[in-house]
RNA sequence: GGAAGCUUAGCUCAGCUGGGAGAGCAUCUGCCUUACAAGCAGAGGGUCAUAGGUUCGAGCCCUAUAGUUUCCACCA
């Protein structure tokens, strides 16, 4: 018995099955094989506190399509997937999940702590992972990795430890971000710069001896219980004589000097700065040129210390309200200006950063960063699109060190060892430490590692590395890297340096960025706005394949998109499109079709149609060799729907009424065509194109692992094509001519077409009785047909007598408004073949062509004219 | 203060190395033509932001300008 297809395309009947199945037949697993060329893609390991959002689909779909292509196409490809444990995030959620229970980290202690990190990991670290196989993501789930897997572990504990001993990594007292909220250092990477409204106070500090002030401002008057110094510029005239001179600081009534420093813009406010060594990455960098003191006036979550009696314990922002007031009672406050200012904010949780003075551990950029300076500029990898190179070298060029501890439990904890008695320090593989001075135990440093530590080794240490694994041999580098512009700076170029500097190898050839996925209205989508949408719900209303062809279609590489409801159920509708079109041939088959290819006789149409999947195939796969992959889709978009479906099939109808070897033809030549459009749509839209091959095809295989179609020279039908395309044109003039004189499509008329070529018409004399409203066709080299509609193309005249319903009035304005555009052509073409600039210049093919065209216009004239004069 | 993107039909966007402007949605007119009304056949609609330049030829290349978005940057 013959499969009933159902009537309309029901993604939630097949999708998951579909996804079983492949998965069961083990084709996501590819096997290192030496006969083949390798093709590998690391996923972006999304975080374990994640939930699939548009961003994620976006980057899912597009590695999808390629890994799809490339796997079809012959490569031994492999998706690596994996997941990122993401060190704030997770333990932020797990310690507000504490809360909840009315647990604090420092009741548990660290083995406590992470005992129920990991747990938390096993309950929801999976999410992500299933949402991801919900998109029909084809990722080698036997491959799958997590940045805190014991192989990553080791991959980190051995770049850790061959930094170190390259001096690469160094420890030490510096200024850095530090998150009031998630009391952790942060890197410069991870602070976001917003606009914020503020203040401008401005204060004066009286000079010691007395004979005078000096007139500063500042946006945080709290810091000035950190000043250590006051700053003007050397060039200054105004302070020249006040240089090396003593100030009282107000309120505090300590002494500090003024210094002179370049870094002071004359210019700017007063021209004189105070200085907070402690609280401002600049003050710093003064106050270690002038040896000044480091004062830390704030606690780990930003209250002022014990130091400062009265006002300890206040937040950063109460104690500003207090200094003030404080400042005011004192006289030391001149006025308040309203200034808007730059406020640096941590990237997950928002709070403004706190500039801080702490030991911490660094990675040194500098002999890192040339390397993947060159491999940039050498082309050995590319990004595409090419614009973002600038950005990737900016960020390089002018790259601080990298602070990468963080004062965090959930992460890699930092593999150096500390002896309390001796002061000795180790860095070691070993979980514990024995003091090589004096033999006692050591104490493992408490800090972990910035998450993007483990993420810049990803490429590698997925494969394996630091062992000398098969698959590293064999998939490293990898080949494509698909993400967003918003990671360049955290994740990109840490891979860049890390895979040049430890594989000493590029980690990918081509990086493919995209752009976000904003709202209907262009906006981001966020938590806040709560405009976000889910892909989930819309996979579970229109089915993952409308979802996956709604964002890779109608976009360029690197530019955002909005996400529109409207455009999902275009594709949804292109889905169901393609699902009738195969229940339609599947109807028509035979109970015992036996596919064997393409037939030995053809028809005109059939080798029009099969020179169209030609090009589509030969331009897709040009495309998607660029990267092109919105342009792919719609070649196949509209091979499928304005080609196959609302050409061809039509055309084949009259032949499946028919028996014997003209259906068995027809059929052959359809069900070959449909094979070949649903592998070259695959990629994009796979659940349903997996469906319908198998039901076509009775299971035997699958299309996942089927062959791409690649245009081989095989079947050259060109000269068919064009000839096809002519009777194509006819049909459409007449049914052009027809609606605009509104004729009913029921009101059937005998046509007579006037031909040279009365072969090509006879034999597709029925199309235009099944498509153009042909009673019957009669075929002349010239009809004398005064009352008749007419529709002309450049090779024929189609008159259509029609009786009481012509209108000759109308007939006429209708003939002279085609004549007047067709003129328009005429002119065009005879100014620029008459143009000598062009015949010298212009490219030998190119003049032909235009001429060809004149010519064409020049016969549709000529008829035209013709027409109007017998009508006359 | 630097840098980049965008500006194309009413809306959302494509447009390959320069060779007569495209799609989807929306609008209008006809159609239940035995796969599909989530459909079919037609139609209308654009000085490709503006001004210069290069070229035989510019939506595409160059230069300015305007609007807009984003990234980077230590003027407190």
């Amino acid at each position: 018995m013959k499969q009933e297809m159902a009537k309309s395309y029901q993604p939630k009947e097949f999708e998951d099955r579909i996804y079983q199945m492949w998965n069961d037949s083990g084709s996501f697993t590819p096997k290192v094989d030496p006969k083949k060329t390798p093709y590998t893609i690391v996923i972006p390991p999304p975080n374990i506190t994640g939930q699939l959002h548009m961003g994620h689909a976006l980057d899912e779909t597009l590695q999808d399509i390629l890994i799809r292509w490339k796997r079809m196409s012959g490569y031994c490809a492999l998706w690596l997937p994996g997941t990122d444990h993401a060190s704030i995030a997770t333990e932020a959620k797990i310690v507000e999940a504490m809360r909840k229970d009315g647990v604090t980290k420092e009741d548990i202690g660290r083995d406590g702590f992470m005992e129920r990190a990991w747990a938390w990991k096993k309950q929801y670290g999976g999410r992500i992972v299933e949402q991801l196989k919900k998109l029909g993501s084809s990722c080698d789930w036997t491959r799958e990795r997590f940045t805190m897997d014991e192989g990553c572990n080791q991959a980190v504990k051995e770049v850790f430890i061959r930094y170190y001993e390259e001096g690469l990594i160094y420890r030490g007292e510096r200024i850095i971000n530090w998150c009031p909220k998630c009391l952790t250092s942060i890197s410069d990477a991870e602070v976001e710069y917003e606009d914020q409204a503020g203040h401008f106070w401005h204060l004066r500090y009286p000079l010691k001896d007395g004979s005078g002030y000096l007139e500063l401002a500042t946006t945080r008057p709290e810091t000035l219980l950190g000043d250590t110094a006051v700053a003007v510029n050397p060039a200054d005239e105004r302070y020249q004589h006040l240089i090396g001179k003593t100030l009282i600081l107000p309120i505090v009534h300590r002494e500090i000097p003024i210094v002179a420093d370049s870094y002071v813009e004359m210019d700017f406010g007063t021209g004189v700065v105070k200085i907070t060594p402690a609280h401002d990455p600049n003050d710093f960098e003064v106050g270690l040129r002038h040896h000044l003191e480091i004062l830390n006036v704030m606690t780990d979550d930003a209250r002022i210390t014990e130091d400062y009696p009265r006002y300890a314990g206040m937040d950063r922002y109460e104690a500003r309200k207090a200094i003030v007031k404080d400042l005011e009672a004192e006289g030391a406050l001149v006025k308040i200006e309203d200034y808007s200012h730059h406020v640096g904010t941590c990237y997950r949780c928002g709070t403004t950063v706190e500039p801080r003075v702490s030991q911490q551990w660094f990675v040194k950029m500098q002999p890192l960063v040339q390397p993947a300076i060159d491999a940039v500029k050498t082309g050995r990898t590319k990004f595409v699109p090419e614009r973002f190179n600038k950005i990737y070298f900016h960020w390089l060029e002018n790259i601080k060190d990298w602070c990468i501890s963080r004062q965090l439990w959930w992460g890699h904890q930092i593999p150096a060892f500390y002896c309390d008695s001796c002061g000795e320090m180790t860095v070691t593989k070993e979980n514990t430490a024995v003091c090589p001075k004096c033999g006692k135990t050591m104490r493992q440093d408490p800090d972990t590692l910035d998450t993007w530590f483990s993420s810049a080794l990803w490429p590698f240490s997925t494969l394996g590395w630091p062992e000398q694994t098969e698959d590293l041999k064999y998939f490293y580098p990898t080949n494509t890297l698909v993400t967003g512009y918003d990671i360049i700076f955290f994740w990109v170029v840490r891979m860049m340096f890390s895979g040049l500097k430890n594989m000493n190898e590029v980690p990918f050839d081509t990086v493919l960025i995209h752009g976000l996925v904003r709202d209907e209205q262009g906006r981001k989508m966020s938590k806040s706005l709560g405009n976000g949408i889910d892909p989930l719900q819309v996979i579970e209303e229109y089915g993952a394949d409308a979802l996956r062809f709604m964002l890779a279609t109608g976009n360029a590489p690197g530019n955002d998109m909005r996400y529109s409801d409207d455009k999902v159920k275009a594709a949804r509708n292109f889905a169901n499109k393609l699902w009738n079109a195969s229940r339609f041939i599947w109807m028509n088959l035979p109970e015992d079709f036996q596919y064997t290819g393409l037939p030995e006789k053809l028809t005109l149409e059939d080798k029009w149609i099969i020179s169209r999947f030609n090009t589509t195939a030969k331009e897709m796969g040009e495309n998607l060799e660029k990267f092109e992959i919105g342009v792919a889709c719609a070649k196949i978009y509209d091979f499928i729907w304005d080609v196959y479906c609302d050409w061809y099939i039509e055309l084949t109808k009259p032949r499946l009424q028919a028996e014997g070897l003209a259906k068995a033809n027809t059929q052959a030549v359809l069900i070959w065509v449909m094979r070949g459009m649903l592998k070259l749509l695959h990629p994009f839209m796979p659940y349903i194109t997996e469906e319908i091959w198998q039901v076509l095809t009775g299971g035997e295989r699958l299309i996942l692992t089927e062959d791409y179609p690649v245009y081989d020279g095989k079947y050259d039908f060109t000269q068919e094509e064009q000839q096809f395309e002519k009777v194509i044109a006819a049909i459409r003039a007449i049914r052009n001519s027809r609606t605009e004189l509104q004729v009913p499509p029921s009101k059937k008329a005998r046509i007579y077409i006037e031909t040279n070529e009365p072969e090509l018409y006879r034999s597709t004399a029925v199309f235009f009785e099944k498509l153009a409203s042909a009673s019957a066709v009669e075929i002349g080299e010239k009809f004398d047909m005064p009352d008749a509609v007419t529709a002309v193309t450049d090779s024929v005249r189609i008159f259509i007598p029609m009786d009481e319903l012509m209108d000759k009035e109308k007939e006429l304005a209708r003939l002279k408004k085609e004549q007047e555009k067709v003129q328009k052509d005429l002119d065009f073409l005879q100014k620029k073949l008459s143009n000598q600039g062009f015949l010298a210049k212009a490219p030998e093919q190119l003049i032909q062509a235009e001429q060809a065209k004149l010519a064409k216009a020049q016969e549709k004239m000529d008829k035209l004219m013709q027409s109007m004069k017998d009508f006359q």
